[in-house]
DNA sequence: TTGTACGCGTTATCAA
DNA sequence: TTGATAACGCGTACAA
């Protein structure tokens, strides 16, 4: 079918190896053997084929995106299509392709991360979250495949190139900001708890209430769905409460929507009767009303980094383990007031 | 490195093309010798190589997705993840992967389709917008290379096979809609002129305003970029006018949220001052306050047909040219009101 | 500096 | 029903 550099060779009177070295621009070729193998190529149109080329390096220049089961909720959130662009400015700048895993349910991923990895379609792969005991987490250990997380893994910490940001501190500082300002009875709503995510932002609440000298109170811990739903539920349960919370710590903007939503259909007024942190700082934080304050934890970065961590883990195998801290900032904005 | 087909062999006591025979299914190998085979196959975890596969069979079970240029507004925009969900979904059904171009620009994209094309990465792509007059898909139709396009194409709309709704008719019916309400100016807020969704749209609302009787007026007519900026800055002009529109028909959810938030900064009321209706239905349509009055165009569905269309293409390359239009319905909130 | 020959892991054709 | 063997298009030792 297509132009090979057999044709490019016949065409230039050379053979198919010097062709293929002149691509790799080899230095021992002479520059006028170069210039005409070049010709030839322009003339014919030759474009080198990837296939062939993999099967021959053992390497495919493709990198392989996971998302957790569930991919409904993971995509609605903006989150994802962020990192994303970060992971794919990365593998463009050297080259690399993209590839998505298609399931929906943890099973279906499952197995399509063996195919990816088994069948050779990626030279290493990013997971693009992370949680507690996760199968394909173990998989790819069990395997030496390269990969990289985003998020903070669950176990062996020191073994996973992973790039994160400090959610613990954050989750302490937000929660710190609340208590400046006055609140005492804050609730945390969280998301899966099986998310590590949710665990570090969990403990870091709990530090700075526990520094403070407030007792946690069971009922102000509220595990939901990553989804405005989630938060629409939280908000029900919270306001049930005999001695309802004033201040809530919400761990993603997208569920803070759901809360803002059921609080202002109940008229709860924010924030004179309730303030609102949350995190991510995405698009929706600034345009709800009132402004949301939000954790702005780079999101971009965290994909930009992610991909430039496993492009070198994968040119370079002996590369060593690394942590990528990526700062965070809290963008205040006109959900919080003094009690 | 990995399990080959030889291993297989060797421990089943066969030759490696009966073992491809046995992965292929193929009917005339006894299930004997089968079931041998394939117990060698779980004892040593085999996996196919799909590069090698793809190699031999020129054929490699990958989709391309290309985006458009400023992949950074396009992907901001809820519709992408919500396409990219329905084409996934389509893929995993047929055992079919997704890979997606990384670059930014228009050159880095087509740079980039060209490599995918060419380098045989892929065995068909899926356009995800339609514009006028469009390199990729320029160079697409000349290499005869099976894709599908999701959006109505600017020229050769027999030719191509697509994935639509009918926008005009949707434009026409919303115009219809804010006329039956009393409206009378009534004005456009687009996106790219280039894209041919704006056109289709802005189409649609001219009919319906002619139909009706009503001159059109230049000025009620704006292109605005697919963001919540371009929302605000539309607002800025069309309030700046001597005659303001009581009524805005709105391109897209994204932008319409920059509207609502402009329109209450200046103390504008939605729907009680001005009506607004417009396009996609994403999550914050119903979330924005005032929900917003939108036509849903079942985004998923969209890139679920798109998908299965490319599928069937490049799995029977003399199917047909098929134009499938997804079916749309308006959803009514609380963003339009009689004059 | 360049050419020859083989291997990468499959599939497919042709014999047996 | 199965086994040799030749592709698929490229990279690379080894030879020249």
């Amino acid at each position: 079918m297509g132009i090979t550099i057999k044709d490019v060779a016949k065409l230039a009177n050379v053979a198919p190896s010097t062709v293929s070295r002149v691509i790799a621009n080899n230095p021992r070729i002479s520059e006028k053997t170069k210039e005409k193998v070049r010709e030839a190529m322009r003339e014919l149109g030759y474009h080198p084929n990837f296939i062939a080329r993999s099967l021959a390096n053992q390497s495919t220049q493709v990198l392989g995106l996971i998302t957790p089961g569930s991919t409904d909720v993971f995509f609605q959130n903006p989150f994802f299509p962020t990192v994303l662009r970060g992971i794919s400015e990365a593998a463009h700048e050297k080259q690399y392709a993209v590839q998505l895993t298609t399931g929906q349910t943890d099973e279906e991923i499952y197995e399509g991360v063996v195919q990816m990895v088994q069948g050779g379609r990626v030279d290493g792969v990013v997971l693009l979250y992370s949680r507690v005991e996760d199968r394909v987490l173990q998989y790819l250990r069990e395997r030496h495949f390269p990969f990289v997380m985003i998020g903070k893994p669950y176990e062996f910490v020191e073994e996973i190139t992973h790039v994160d940001n400090d959610n613990f501190r954050a989750a302490k500082d937000v929660t710190e900001y609340l208590l400046g300002l006055g609140h005492e009875r804050i609730a945390f709503i969280g998301g899966n708890r099986e998310l590590v995510v949710t665990v570090e932002r969990l403990l870091g609440y709990e530090k700075a209430l526990s520094d403070a000298g407030i007792a946690l109170k069971e009922e102000y811990i509220l595990y939901e769905e990553f989804l405005k739903e989630g938060g629409q539920e939280a908000v029900c349960e919270l306001l049930a409460l005999e001695e309802p919370p004033t201040a809530l710590v919400v761990i993603d903007d997208l569920m803070t929507l759901g809360v803002l939503n059921t609080l202002s259909e109940v008229k709860v007024k924010v924030p004179t009767d309730i303030s609102v942190v949350s995190f991510n700082n995405v698009l929706f934080a600034e345009m709800a009303s009132p402004g949301i304050t939000s954790v702005d934890i780079n999101i971009f970065d965290l994909g930009y980094q992610a991909g430039k961590s496993i492009i070198q883990k994968v040119e370079n195998p002996t590369e060593p383990t690394k942590r990528i801290i990526v700062p965070y900032n809290i963008v205040c904005r006109e959900s919080c007031s003094k009690i």
